[in-house]
DNA sequence: CGCCGACTTGAAGAATTTCAAGGTGTGTGG
DNA sequence: CCACACACCTTGAAATTCTTCAAGTCGGCG
């Protein structure tokens, strides 16, 4: 018996792909680690020796240049899957952002463990994949939006995966007061770092969208979206 | 007999993963079209009905906000693969910039097939990972650097890919004498597009290259690097 | 020769960054 | 309980970069 069998990701990480004989195989090479916020799991640059599963936390990728301007690259949610199997160097950062609880692997037991687990490769490829798509997206974003709709953009994306309505909100059925509230895991310089602003331009954004109506911000970190519609057409 | 006996990527495409019973049997499901430059395989936002390995060519996946800014999220080379497996849709338009031959797979014929060939689906999965890094590393470029710093990036990695001298150059022994020549597959415009700026900007970046001595250009799509080094500092 | 598309160049304008203060709120020690 | 420090955020004004708009220029091709 392993402690994978009460892990609140069991069903969504690609350990999902495995059933209980082959899950304690692989946890058997494995070892749960907290992160507090800060702390680092993987450095640019540097040998890439571990893969992990995130259980609980948030984290971010990074990317920076020579001179120590930094972009965020990827954020990482409980069930998702971090690291860089079958490539020597991690090209970005991992750093839990929130207390964060994952579940490590060495590099090479992975991916000797994955190539004769191929349900669990199709899992992780398919989380690639996905991820590939969200990263190409954010490209958009990147290179042709403004402040502005970067900063709508976000909020909605965060509205999606953050409010107490959840994910389930992309169905497409909205109610009809949104008051869609949510606490953000980023400061204002990790949300310019994401969206590729400084500090000053993404608070000033905020407070545009504040002083419109469109959201409120009760707290540093706490932000309600009044008119969701606003900021889908403002988001382009 | 198939095709893909004397199929010129097939060393480096996914395919490479089967032996020749198994070709043979892919290649029954699949058929080869040529793409005159500016034809689309994909369409961004449309049901993703078909995946592919490029021959020969060079494609542009390419998203567009709603008012028609356009951003290329990334450029495929023969024995890349296109197309977005186990997925329903494509969020991006696959269109050829070159004349570019490829070997099309229906998506469902694909998604079989490869789930039955977990080495082959091996090779995807790294080749997808690649991708990821790659398209990591050009967000810090979106986010974060000047147009100068842009432009000196992409012409580093367009000798790197081009150059009569090709990527073996990577391994550092540059010759001293670095005159690295090569065509850019790509317009002014379609640069700006990669690089989210405007083909204004593109250009004088350009011509401001070339009155510092650091490139020529001998006609519209060639370049010549006299400065390799010179182009690395300012990339950054 | 002249047209056309692709590229270049200039000047004005807009958006974002930079630099510099000034708030706010939370936790700690007096 | 208050005062202070500190981190984080906001705001303003100047500076910069890039875009936009508007002409040109170049080179190939009918």
């Amino acid at each position: 018996m392993s402690y994978c069998d009460t892990c609140v990701v069991r069903n969504r990480a690609i350990c999902s792909a495995l059933d209980p004989n082959e899950i304690e195989a692989m946890s058997a090479s494995g070892r749960r680690r907290v992160l507090q916020p800060g702390q680092s799991l993987l450095w640019e640059g540097d040998e890439s020796a571990i893969v992990a599963n995130v259980i609980r936390g948030i984290m971010k990728l990074t990317s920076s240049t020579e001179d120590g301007r930094e972009q965020i690259v990827g954020l990482v949610y409980p069930a998702d899957f971090v690291g860089r199997p079958y490539g020597s160097t991690s090209l970005y950062s991992v750093t839990a952002l929130d207390e964060t609880e994952v579940c490590i692997y060495g590099r090479g037991d992975f991916e000797q463990f994955a190539q004769s687990h191929p349900a669990m490769e199709h899992k992780l490829l398919e989380r690639t994949l996905s991820e590939l798509d969200r990263t190409r997206r954010w490209m958009l974003l990147l290179g042709r939006k403004s402040a502005n709709e970067r900063i709508a953009s976000f909020l909605l994306e965060m509205a999606d995966r953050l409010s107490p309505h959840g994910a389930g909100l992309s169905g497409g059925c909205a109610p009809v007061d949104d008051h869609i509230a949510f606490d953000l895991p980023l400061s204002r310089q990790q949300i310019g770092d994401v969206q590729g602003l400084t500090i000053e331009t993404v608070s000033r954004q905020f407070n545009r969208l504040k002083s419109d109506g469109i959201i409120a911000l009760p707290s540093r970190r706490a932000v309600i979206v009044n008119d969701r519609e606003a900021l889908m057409d403002l988001a382009g």
